[in-house]
DNA sequence: TACGAATAATTAGTATAACAACAATCGCCC
DNA sequence: GGGCGATTGTTGTTATACTAATTATTCGTA
């Protein structure tokens, strides 16, 4: 975008998810990494699109076609929530489970890496300055911006 | 990609384009911020495909669609390199240039923008750890870095 | 000169991002 | 109780990212 810092934010985020998806696809599971976030995200329990949407930051219909995705894997399910009939509740399968603990050791690899000659104070700034062009840009997110905020505590993650 | 780090570059990254777009969306030409940027390099003369990509960074098939975009709104032209019959020179249309203008001033604008509470060291941080990652995670694109390097130079840009 | 490797650009297919519009349902409030 | 705005999730459309494959051309070299 020509905004030097933008373009080069830009170029530095597409370099990372390639490099994870890379990671991925040694692993022979055919995830795309942000199939892998939602699917990961959901190992915390059963969500709503609504929760998965603001846990993982994305658009409501990219949840969707995500789900629909996992869903066509036989990775997740959708139930209807009783209590609210709008709602569907997401939830890993036994597959999806299996697939997940199957990636963990890629993925605890992949954290551990690109980040030679960067120092601990290095990730503290990046966390800050991150962090403060988020909120500079987006106000109406700054809710969202909690669990961005506790990321400043995995060192690696 | 719950690499946090990476996830937050990535949200970050988002919200800036985000907002660049939204200023674009203002100036009522109808380009994205992936146009503008292709058409802005352009800028500097006529260039074949191949330096467009090195320029801007993206993949042939995406700067190929691009330029057809940029095409079809009459703000760029593709001219057989004489030299050369694989390549085709990529040139700004007058009314190419005349948008270009009528857009800086609210590129101007947006580029002193979104930067508040972050200081000048801030601006060596960032641009430190973005190139650091990129280098760490693509050797081979170790020759683009050099105008990565060079938007060191530019305070706001 | 002729052959094979490399290069320039395109096409095809899938996935994601953003936006708009929509249907169904819920909740508030009169 | 009924109406109306808000919420939840989906569908449609366009643009970009990435991969793979394809065509046309050029280059290196035997």
């Amino acid at each position: 975008m020509q905004n030097k810092y933008g373009f080069l934010i830009e170029v530095a985020s597409r370099q990372i998810k390639q490099a994870f998806q890379r990671k991925l696809n040694q692993s022979g599971t055919g995830l795309t990494v942000d199939q892998w976030v939602v699917l990961d995200q959901l190992s915390g329990g059963p969500r709503s699109q609504v929760q998965v949407v603001e846990a993982v930051y994305k658009d409501p219909p990219t949840v969707t076609r995500i789900i629909d995705l996992l869903g066509q894997k036989n990775l997740v399910t959708r139930q209807p929530d009783p209590t609210d009939r709008r709602k569907f509740m997401v939830a890993l399968t036994q597959q999806g489970e299996t697939v997940l603990a199957q990636l963990k050791p890629a993925v605890d690899q992949f954290r551990g890496q690109g980040w030679e000659g960067l120092h601990d104070e290095d990730y503290s700034h990046l966390h800050r300055i991150m962090t403060k062009i988020v909120l500079n840009f987006d106000m109406a997110s700054a809710g969202s911006l909690i669990h961005l905020t506790a990321a400043n505590d995995e060192k690696a993650a």
